[in-house]
Order: structure tokens, then sequence, then C-alpha cells
DNA sequence: CCCCATGGTGTTTTT
DNA sequence: CACCATGGGG
């Protein structure tokens, strides 16, 4: 039997055994955020309650499954089963797809990848004629960008245009059309994105009395994990179900709110107690997870962050080494410094307890060469995902269409390959299909033998029963041939993804859970994960994870913080709190990587490097410096300094001239008439250096560097 | 009219 | 590496 009062310290107690009417748990990192979540279910269950009554969402899936792994550990076996547990979007399905035909759903729901959505918005584009040949227009995934987060923000474009995207404000009226025209091909394709996925569950349960019902009859506890990432409608459904006086725990940490950029809202968790009167605040601030001088390298971080709720971290484990901040010549030596340093980590500790960590995708990809030279084996996590491959939703498009034959994205993926059918033939195709038009079909197969080969291939794939995994054999078996032709230098490797995608289909029963699994939930490949690897991922993927020694890479201006946020200061808030998050996943040895130059990929130029103001704004005694020489290794830094004084200007003479040589610099500044200083929101008062064309300077600003600003976001003196 | 090959250009984070 | 404009060819 459990004993809870042991095992658990006071409010960690507090927060498991209120379990009549809300609460809200206020968990800062590593405070055992994940034991409460865990100790509370074997908690609810011990009591009587019944584990299908219990709802439990979570970030990931996998989150989900590890608490229930851990719970049952607590309970025995059989404990759990019936628990729902999940992400918001996988659950909106699944409830979805249970009232179909409901408030003018579509009988089939098929969801709309991101891929999906882009080409979707591409197709619009085209066909509205907007932005033809403007260069400057803005691309798919901007124009899908602002589109999402207008609906996860709940505000008009224009409003968030206004607030973050303003160099575009001009194609205001475009992109208003662009939206419209996508929302109405969603509309009458029978399509659901993931944002319609969530505001589709609301409308069900606000709207629909069964399946209100259905819901509260149902789920008696609602737990909800990282509160802090949920957007407008989330925390409404969670009110929609919980009810008035709903038993709901929700967990959160404002210090950790990294998905504002997806239109996530801190402000929920202050307005929890709002949402639901009488709610129970628990706050954890005691630390078990990583040493003091860790967390003395964290609160710093935090020191200068605008929070809500202000805490800081403390812990019992006084002892412990500082962490370094190694400085490397360049991101290619960075890559050689991070292999070695994991070789030492890895004397002490396995591999799978070490993760190198980094900002955007491809970051890490010079590190990923070094690994595969030495033959190191490494997990990535983050960056082009599984089912993102063009070969992976290739396949998939078939049986999107063995699923739903009218799912135009999926058809025109399925035609893509064919020589001689573009855009244009193939949307005609589909509305005959539709129409059942035989002869317009007849017609097309005659002229082109491989479209009739696609076209009686799909259906016999859909006359076809069987599982999962049966019909994708037959579907791999077909396409084959089109992999080959079209990925001619690495089909091998590609195929390798297939057998994956086959091993992963082999799980499941029926083709609709499968097809939706696979684009709302990362599907783990249980075969292919080495027992003992190091992990490389991306610091939100990274995100309610920990790893005895963490290395974070990369941490200069234009990566770390990355180069979109350094225009509102709300962005650049939001780096901050992700790179908290980074540091605050190790529990021994953190590593803190900071390169000198940078190899810039497509003008083949080396470039100096800006520390990233993070690091230079850190006091000098929270970290131990290392240098990396020219003759290789690493050497302690007698001047402890992290980094040079953020009140002194960088404006070093050679970097001024190295950049006035280069063609940008033209035009003097001088030259325009003003006195060649500006100011910038962030940066503070700086120094033109070139007028670039489109409207853009190279400004120096001290403490931030060289940086290259669109006119519209300085005040030029 | 529609498709396809080509080359120039620019690369965040995720459900 | 993927996107997008462009122009030759069917």
């Amino acid at each position: 039997m459990t004993d809870f009062k042991t095992d658990l310290n006071e409010a960690q107690y507090e927060a498991v055994t209120h379990t009549d009417g809300p609460v809200l748990v206020i968990a800062g990192a590593g405070s055992g955020k994940t034991r409460t979540i865990v100790y509370r279910l074997a908690h609810l269950i011990s009591r009587g309650t019944a584990p299908d009554s219990i709802l439990l969402l979570t970030f990931t899936r996998k989150a989900a499954q590890e608490m229930q792994a851990r719970a049952s550990l607590l309970l025995g076996a059989a404990g759990l089963s019936g628990l729902t547990g999940g992400t918001f979007h996988g659950f909106a399905f699944s409830m979805l797809r249970r009232f179909p035909g409901t408030l003018g759903m579509p009988a089939k729901l098929t969801i709309m990848d991101q891929g999906d959505a882009e080409n979707a918005i591409r197709d619009m584009r085209d066909m509205l004629k907007l932005g033809k040949g403007d260069r400057s227009f803005p691309k798919k995934n901007t124009v899908l960008g602002l589109i999402s987060k207008a609906r996860n923000k709940e505000l008009s474009l224009a409003q968030v245009m206004q607030d973050e995207a303003f160099h575009l404000l001009r194609y205001e009226d475009e992109i208003g059309e662009l939206s419209q025209a996508y929302a109405s091909f969603k509309q009458k394709h029978g399509l659901l994105d993931y944002d319609d996925l969530l505001f589709r569950l609301e409308a069900l349960l606000r709207d629909h009395e069964p399946a209100r019902e259905l819901a509260w009859r149902r789920y008696r506890h609602i737990m909800v994990d990282e509160y802090q990432d949920t957007n407008l409608v989330q925390a409404r459904l969670i009110q929609l179900l919980a009810g008035q006086s709903g038993n709901v725990m929700a967990v959160g940490d404002d210090a950790q709110s990294i998905y504002a950029f997806r239109g996530a809202n801190v402000h929920n968790i202050l307005s929890f107690q709002k949402m639901f009167p009488g709610a129970k605040l628990v706050r954890l601030e005691r630390n078990y997870r990583s040493t003091q001088p860790i967390l003395d390298l964290t609160n710093a971080i935090l020191e200068q962050a605008e929070l809500r709720i202000k805490k800081t971290l403390y812990t019992e484990r006084k002892d412990g080494s500082k962490p370094r901040l190694v400085r490397t010549i360049s991101d290619r030596s960075q890559a050689q410094a991070v292999v070695s340093r994991v070789v030492e980590l890895s004397r002490t500790y396995p591999l799978s307890e070490i993760a190198v960590l980094f900002r955007a995708g491809y970051h890490s990809f010079p590190v990923e060469i070094a690994l595969n030279k030495l033959g190191l084996k490494f997990r990535k996590f983050g960056g082009i995902r599984f089912s993102e491959a063009a070969h992976i939703r290739d396949a998939l498009a078939f049986l999107r269409l063995a699923q739903n034959p009218a799912d135009l994205p999926a058809f025109k993926r399925a035609l893509d390959h064919i020589k001689g059918v573009g855009p244009k033939t193939c949307a005609r195709l589909y509305e005959a299909l539709v129409q059942g038009d035989e002869k317009h079909v007849k017609k097309a197969c005659a002229k082109n033998k491989d479209l009739e080969n696609v076209l009686e291939f799909l259906d016999r794939l859909r006359g076809s029963q069987g599982s999962p995994a049966r019909l994708l054999a037959q579907v791999l078996e077909f396409y084959q041939p089109v992999l080959e032709n079209k990925f001619l230098d690495d089909w091998p490797r590609r195929q390798a993804g297939l057998e994956q995608l086959s091993r992963i289909a082999s799980g499941y029963e029926s083709l609709d859970s499968f097809l939706a699994d696979i684009s709302l939930e990362n599907p783990e490949n249980k075969d292919d994960d080495p027992e003992d690897a190091l992990t490389l991922s991306t610091v939100h993927s990274a995100k309610g994870l920990e790893w005895s020694a963490v290395l974070i890479i990369d941490l200069v201006q234009d990566r770390f913080p990355s180069r979109h946020a350094l225009t509102r200061a709300e962005d650049l808030e939001e780096e901050r709190r992700l790179l908290y998050v980074a540091c605050t996943r190790a529990r021994e040895e953190l590593t803190l990587f900071v390169p000198s130059v940078l190899y810039n990929q497509y003008n083949g130029a080396t470039e100096p490097a800006v520390d990233s103001p993070f690091i230079s704004c850190l006091p000098y005694n929270v970290v131990e410096a290392w240098r990396e020489n020219y003759t290789g290794g690493l050497f302690r830094t007698n001047d402890a300094a992290p980094a040079r004084d953020p009140d002194q200007p960088t404006e070093s003479p050679n970097l001024v001239s190295s950049s006035a040589q280069t063609s940008e610099a033209m035009t003097s500044p001088l030259a325009q008439g003003h006195s060649g200083y500006c100011r910038h929101k962030i940066f503070g008062r700086g120094k033109i250096i070139a007028v670039i064309p489109e409207g853009k300077y190279r400004v120096n600003f001290p403490g931030f560097g060289l940086k290259v600003i669109l006119a519209d976001y300085l005040d030029i003196e």
C-alpha cells in the first residue's frame, strides 16, 4: 500500500488529496509536478474512483502514457485501465468522431495536417491570383501562421497583424481574402485543421445536449497538465467539461510558458480562480531535480523576467558543480566541443541521461554530423517530424483516400507523381469523380496509363477490408517504384522510414485511429529506439523531460534568442523563458555553448556572432567560464566574467569596417541627412552602419551588436 | 492552356 | 532543402 503522507511533501500531499472541487497547482520546474499528478491518479483510484471517469489532458501523449505507467506501478497492473489520457487535440478528435454529422460536421472526420493546410493556402492564392509575381508577398506558411494565430488568440487578423506583422499590413486585404477562402475550402471539402478540432469540440459541448451529457456523466475528475500553455478555447473547454462545481486540477508554471507564439495565454493560470470560484491554490516551490549551482543560474535568468507570480526555486542539493559556459571559436568547432564533452560526461552518466538542446531543429546538424563520424547513437526530437516527411505523407495519402474518397489534399498528393497531371488537371479530375462524371474520367485515363493505374489501385484499396497494417502493405507495394523514381538518391533511407511506419501501423485496429494518431501525436518508434542513446532535442520538445547532464548550444543572437524574436519585447521574454526551461532540465551538469563565429550556409561566409543577451546579462559568478584554444581543447579562463559588460558598447572597429566593405553599405547613412543614429524599442540607441535595400538598416547597438532591422521598427534621429 | 525544368532566394518553436 | 517565379515545350 502506498503511503501518501511519507512519499510526498506537504504541498504535494495537499494537491493530491484535494479531490473535491477545483484546485490550481503552481509547480516550479522540477518541483515534483509529475509525481503529484501520478500520486493523485493513484489516490483517486485507491479511494474507489473508477479509472474511466478520469480525464488526463497533457501536452503530449507520451507524457500521459508515462504518467499512467508510473501510476500503475503504485497501483498494480490493471488499476488504471479505462482512463482517458492524451492531448486536447487527440481528445477532441475522439469526442467528435462519436457524433458524426452533428452541427454541420462532416460524417467522416478528415484532419488536415500543417502541410495540407499550407498547400490549401497556396492553392487559394493561385486561384485568387493574389500576390502574383510579388516577391515580398508573404509565404504560405506565414499566411497560415497569421490565420491560425488570429484564431487561437481570438483576435481579428488586422489586430494580429498590427501587433506582430507590421511590415505585412499592406497585404491585409489579400490575407483577409485568403483567410476566407481557406475557411470555405475546408467547409466545402469537410476538412478540419488543428484549430477546428478545438472549436468544434467547444461547439459540440455547448450546443449539443447529448454530447455534454455524455461528457459530464463520464468524466468526474479532470486533470490538466502544462496549463500555462493552453489557449482561450482550451480553458473554456475545461470549464465546459467540468461543469460549474467541477473536480478539476490544473497544473502549470507561468515561468515555463513557451507557446504564446501559437496563441497560448498565460493569463489562463491567473484567471483559473475566477473561472472556478473557490479554487484551492497550491504552490510547489521546492526543487527536487537540480543542484543549487544550476538553480542559481536559472534564478538569475528569471531575475530579469517580467513574471506575474514571482518565484525563486530552492533545493536541499547544495553541492554540485557550477554550470560551465564554453566559448568556442566557431559553430563547427562547437560541434566538436559538444561531442568531446558528451564523451567526457558519458564516463559518469549513461548516454540516455545526457541531452543536447537547441532552439531550432536545424541548429543541431553540425553536432549530428560529428556524432555520426564517431558512431555515437542519438535520438532526435523536434525539427522535421517523422510524419511530415514527403514519402510518409505520400503513403498516408493513399490510406486517407481509402478512408475518405473525397479527401482532396490526399487526392492531390496521390496523383502528384504522375507525369502530365498538374494542379489543374487534378482539380478537374477530382470534380469529375465527386460528381460522377464517368466520361471525363474515362477520357483522362485513356490518355494517361499511369493515371488509370493509380485510380484502379485506389479502387482496389478501398474495396479490400483489412487492418491498417494490411492496407499499408498494399500501398507500399504499389508505391515502391514511385519511391525509387521520385527519390533517386536516397530512397533506401526513406524505405526504412516506411518500414517503420508499417511497424507503427501494426499496433492499430482501425484505420481512423491510426490516421488520427499519426497526424495528432508524434508516434513513438518503439523498435529503433536504441537502449542507450544520447538525446538531441529542441527546447520545445524537451519540455517536461529531464536529464542528469544537459548541454545547450548556439547561445548567440539570432539563434537563441531566435532572429524572429527581436522586434517585440514579449517575444524576447518568451525566449528567456525558453532558456529557463532548457536549463531547468538539468539535474547535475549543465554546459552552455557560445560560438564566436557562425558559418553562413548560403553565402559560404563566416560571420561574427554576438553573445545571446541572456548570457551577457548573467552575473559573472553563476558560471564557470571555459574557452576553446586555436590549438584545440578547452581551458578554464582565468577571467571569470562570462561576457562583456552589457553596458559597454561592442562597437569594435574591425566589425564596422568589415561590414563597410560589403556591397550593402554602398549608401552612406550620413548622406541621407540624419545624424547616423537611431532608436529601437528593445535595443535602445544604436549607430546606423549601412542602409540596405528594401527599407532596412544595419545598425550597431551597444551590448547587442550588429543587426539588420526594418526601418518601420526604428526611430531615426 | 497547362506542365515541368530551372535557378534564385531564404530557413523557429508545434498540435 | 523547399519555395516560388519564369519560360520553353507539349
